[in-house]
RNA sequence: GCCGGAUUAGCUCAGCUGGUAGAGCAACUGAUUUGUAAUCAGUAGGUCGGCGGUUCGAAUCCGUCAUCCGGCACCA
């Protein structure tokens, strides 16, 4: 007998060997109808595993958050199986379940249309209802590899041949269809349901390699229940609504075009946000002690030869020949910081010294990665580097994150993950130099107090990095800040300062950004706030908008006034409804719209209304500024 | 860069199997003087992404290039 333990601490005994679907109809008829798998002491299993010890057993059913990953799985079965049965020439890959959903993979000569992922969905349903039992065999590798050469499955064959000689392999079968898998899945597919929906064709490389062959990968949402894929796709609808590209086009902000592809062109109301974004940011630099530089736009190919960026990113650049030499557009502001500092002999007194750029770089980003503002090839950065000694690492990386946090915080990001990135397989600089990068930057981590995760293998080539994560108010991830420790680039590129002892010795660099790009950056605010930016980052804070004409002389004044407060301020005296000129103004997002009436011109008032507020606000014009100053100037 | 899809008026889109283009909004003109998310009427606007081909005839079929979109790969 063994002992099984229930969510609610009650403990029953079983006969060893009890299978996690004995379990539940022991508790309930209806919740073994319900049950679709187990979790045995934490671990989910199939709800056929047999149990042969005293165990915590929790039965799972569709309410349950672990249910997502069975069903999404699953779906991605029922996918392979439905191509299959349509489209017997193809082959199977492999098919995980994924945040919101799920894919497949597959090889295939032809490719598949809109027309197909109709029949597949229209298939998948079929299987749902044929409701085939779902069971797990056990086989030996080797048996596993020549069945499935023989079906003509080269993929997973290759897959399965990867796997230890010595161990066995679980298979899955469902009706005719066999996949090698882990599990653990469900025990028929009609307990999949029907909440799923295939979404997209895309490509993708078999083994995520773009050296192998393209593979057909096809997308699908799946969820437990209707009313979740429904609220899903009105997510994605919504999502579509913020887009940024979408924004920048209806509010006037910027456009992109063929003869500058991957370059923007800002109008006057997106380059008012970009400087507004700027400026505030060079009075936070100012008071953290940064002193702010310009440097070269093109280079020689000599200096991006020492600094190692010749090397790795060539291909990256844009060149330009000029008297016979090749110069590169800059891709990075860093070697041309350490020009400034190797002028003149710097002291250790000098230091720490904080050199901050505005610097527009320029990248040949390659032409499937380009996306509106958020992947560019003409981008500037609020980018700075911090030359001190190896001791002065722990202070100047903790006001760093201050700053960064503080910064964000202004923004209204105050979702902020920290990832250290360490050392890649491709790098810069002997290890012995990288241990004690990544070592001198833990210890600044540690020191600034804050949670942070390890992200292996994603350093910059010359060294260690922070990378710092914003979560948005749709709970997309982006990253923004980072801070690098160098101690590779002052070697390359001969950076020295005079010590205590009089002798030469190298500092470090410590490459920082907060916002990253500002393009991007001024993308994601437009698609957090969907476009409706806090007052202080508004092109066009107050519309001073008359009901009719009566009120065109007083409106005038009350934009002079609001004007003359700092506020950017626009007057519509149209021949339109107030009703018109609400919607078109609220269309617009401008955050403040102040109605002129009669009643506001008699009286010296205005009507203030917000944007998506149905309210207003009857005020005096002094008042009114007085109360939206703040509100409208950046945070200090 | 790779795979798939798309490109028609300023924007969003319609145009069936080839017979020389259409709507809504925006713009412009006029009327309307209006109290919180669209007042009415009229006018104008297009080498159908570029080039080449098939055809009596191409927005429509074929080829090619460019750009965009979705993924993949990349991201100093």
């Amino acid at each position: 007998m063994v002992a099984i333990t229930l969510p609610d601490g009650s403990a029953r005994q079983f006969e060893a060997g009890v299978s996690g679907a004995q379990i539940a109809e022991a508790i309930g008829a209806g919740l073994a109808k319900a049950a679709l798998a187990v979790r045995v002491d934490g671990v989910m299993k199939d709800l056929a595993v047999t149990i042969s010890h005293d165990a915590r057993v929790e039965i799972i059913t569709r309410r349950d958050e672990d249910a997502l990953e069975l069903i999404r799985h699953d779906a991605a079965h029922a996918m392979a199986q439905a191509v299959k049965e349509l489209y017997s020439d193809t082959q199977v890959t492999i098919g995980p379940a994924i945040e919101n959903g799920f894919y497949y993979d597959f090889s295939r000569d032809e490719p598949f249309t809109p027309e197909d992922l109709e029949r597949i969905e229209e298939r998948m349903h079929v299987i749902v209802d044929r409701d085939d039992p779902i069971t797990r065999e056990v086989w030996d590798r080797d048996e596993a590899v020549a069945f499935f050469e023989q079906a003509g499955e080269h993929y997973k064959a290759e897959i399965i041949a990867g796997i230890p000689a010595d161990e066995q392999v679980s298979l899955y079968r469902q009706g005719d269809f066999v996949d090698l898998c882990r599990g653990p899945h469900l025990p028929s597919t009609g307990k999949l349901g029907k909440a799923f929906k295939l979404m997209k064709l895309a490509g993708a490389y078999w083994r995520g390699d773009s050296r192998n062959e393209m593979l057909q990968r096809i997308y699908g949402t799946a969820w437990a229940k209707k009313k979740q894929l429904d609220a899903y796709l009105h997510r994605l609808a919504e999502a579509e609504r913020r887009d940024h590209r979408r924004l920048g086009r209806a509010l006037d902000l910027f456009h992109i075009q063929e003869e500058a592809v991957g370059m923007v062109f800002w109008h006057p109301k997106g380059w008012t946000i970009y400087r507004l974004l700027t400026d505030y940011v060079r009075r936070k630099l100012s008071k953290a002690g940064y002193e702010e530089v310009n440097t070269p736009q093109l280079v020689d190919r000599s200096l991006w030869e020492a600094s190692g960026h010749w090397e790795k990113f060539r291909e990256h650049m844009f060149t330009a020949e000029s008297d016979e030499r090749i110069l590169a557009l800059k891709p990075m502001n860093c070697p041309c910081h350490v020009q400034i500092f190797r002028q003149g002999v710097k002291s250790y007194r000098d230091l720490p010294l904080r050199m901050a750029e505005f610097g527009t770089c320029h990248r040949y980003e390659p032409s499937g990665a380009l996306h509106g503002l958020m992947r560019v090839r003409g981008f500037t950065q609020d980018d700075a580097h911090i030359f001190c000694t190896e001791r002065q690492i722990t202070e100047e990386s903790k006001a760093f994150c201050a700053l960064a946090l503080e910064v964000y915080g202004d923004f209204g990001f105050t979702d902020v993950a920290v990832k250290f990135a360490d050392r890649p397989p491709v790098r810069a600089g002997e290890d012995e130099v990288w241990d004690r990068a990544e070592a001198a930057l833990t210890t600044a981590v540690e020191a600034t107090g804050l949670d942070y995760t390890a992200n292996p293998g994603e350093g910059a080539f010359y060294g260690p990095k922070l990378e710092f994560v914003l979560r948005d108010a749709i709970g997309r991830e982006w990253q923004c800040g980072t801070l690098q420790v160098d101690f590779v680039l002052p070697e390359r590129l001969d950076a020295a300062y005079v010590g205590e002892d009089g002798e030469r010795h190298r500092p470090v660099m410590l490459h920082r950004a907060v916002l990253g790009s500002i393009e991007r950056f001024i993308g994601i605010l437009i698609e957090n706030h969907s476009g409706h930016l806090p007052i202080w980052l508004a092109p066009v804070q107050v519309v001073v908008a008359t009901i009719t004409h009566d009120g065109d002389d007083f409106a005038r004044q009350v934009a002079r006034t609001v004007g003359a407060a700092g506020m950017r301020v626009a007057l519509d005296i149209s021949n339109e409804k107030i009703g018109f000129k609400v919607r078109l103004h609220s269309v617009a997002k401008i955050p403040l719209l102040f109605a002129i009436g009669k009643r506001e011109a008699a009286e010296g008032t205005v009507a203030i209304r917000r944007l998506g507020s149905k309210d207003q606000e009857i005020l005096a014009l002094d008042e009114a500024v007085a109360r939206l100053e703040k509100e409208a100037t950046p945070p200090a």
